[in-house]
DNA sequence: CGATCGTACCTTGGATACAACAGATGTGCC
DNA sequence: GGCACATCTGTTGTATCCAAGGTACGATCG
């Protein structure tokens, strides 16, 4: 066994680089809604042709980013306000069911994570850049899922995380406001799961999900008409 | 609009003829579990060329059924004793939801297709046919995620339907005796759900779901060793 | 005799060419 | 002016070809 450790950056397939590419666009807002997304229309910008073209587009279908209409074309998704109920109410129930279990089998490792989160959300909010603060947000809600020792539940959360990711980019009204109601819940959160109060915690995550949910439908609603 | 209906059936695309041929043959034991599934393999031997299998290869990828090895070649799925375990606590996790919300959604529809699944147990098993027992038995927790009213839910159990439909295919010593308390307690949950009480009916559905995760799971550990 | 290197084969990864289907657009007729 | 039809374009669906990586086996050298 070798004693070092080179890690040698290994060329990922095309595929995979215009699948994560394509996925960062939908999640960082630089594709609306409902765009056309033509197999060699964004590929051929990249350089690719249509074959790693596809795989990607099928694989960002499979965690709900694109949809593919046979013979008419691939779009990003676009919810309605019942679907941001739906996937609120689900990823409460995944949240909550990975909260409970991380508790019970690797409270430290999940509580290193949550801090670490939570201390990159502060800076994150004293540099006043609102992008980092919502990544680190995700990371702060993925430490549950990271340690619940769960990989089923932790492959599903991953499929729904982008699209909540992508409706927090697209129809987040940047209020400090807000973000300070949202830190001050991260950091009771904090304190809750370090006393292993889950119930507490939980109804705080929930209060939490179901209000961004909430104003994420208003968005759409006004949106659509 | 025409006033008849004749179900023609719409040539859907290879991808997913081979997609749906491949679940099938998982699903139904005749491939082993890690048995390598070359991209010109099958597809050769059912007269497709490599671009659809391998479409149909990544989507079920997505689904769990099958392993893709980059550069080495796609294999059927293989879980360990503690993917078993894990699986099946997803699942009670995402059924045990389901079942509340088609309760206080739409209890109607789902005693509805719970009555319906349960008869067609009951005809399979008066003929003696396991398979049919087995599809019966999959269409009756089908039946709560259907009504649930989440759409998110329901797909996310789908995505791992197949695969514990192919442990029960794989692993299942089909002994009447445990078809006989299997029937009995499909029988006792319906009446819970009838009279709504969800409490009973997720305990029944608890101990139904673990045990046969123990029966799968010490399958597997026997048979490897 | 054993370890290591080279090579051949098998696999997937990607590109391109062709075919088929859906929708839009324009045109002619009524 | 409106409707029906043909065409035309843009898109996906499929097949085939070439390239590159990984594995296993055998040869070769110590």
């Amino acid at each position: 066994m070798p004693s070092i450790q080179l890690d040698l950056k290994v060329p990922k397939s095309l595929s995979a680089a215009v699948e994560e590419r394509i996925r960062d666009a939908i999640v960082n807002a630089e594709l609306a809604f409902g765009q056309a997304l033509p197999e060699d229309g964004v590929g051929l910008a990249m350089g690719v042709s249509r074959t790693p073209m596809r795989e990607a587009l099928t694989r960002l279908q499979a965690q709900g980013l694109v949809v593919i209409v046979p013979k008419k074309g691939t779009f990003v998704f676009d919810p309605s306000p019942d679907d941001v109920d739906q996937l609120a109410a689900f990823r409460l129930m995944l949240e909550s069911e990975a909260v409970r279990l991380s508790l019970a089998v690797a409270p430290e490792a999940a509580l290193a994570g949550l801090r670490a989160a939570h201390a990159a959300m502060e800076q994150a909010r004293r540099a006043g850049d609102g992008r980092a603060y919502a990544r680190a947000d995700t990371v702060f809600h993925a430490s549950f899922l990271g340690q619940c020792g769960n990989g089923y539940l932790a492959k599903a959360y991953e499929s729904i995380a982008w699209q909540v990711a992508a409706l927090r980019a697209h129809l987040s009204v940047p209020r400090l406001h807000e973000q300070d109601t949202s830190f001050s819940e991260h950091a009771a959160m904090i304190g809750h799961f370090a006393a292993g109060e889950a119930e507490a915690l939980l109804a705080i995550l929930s209060r939490h999900i179901l209000r961004s949910a909430a104003v994420y439908r208003e968005a759409i609603r006004v949106r659509a008409g």
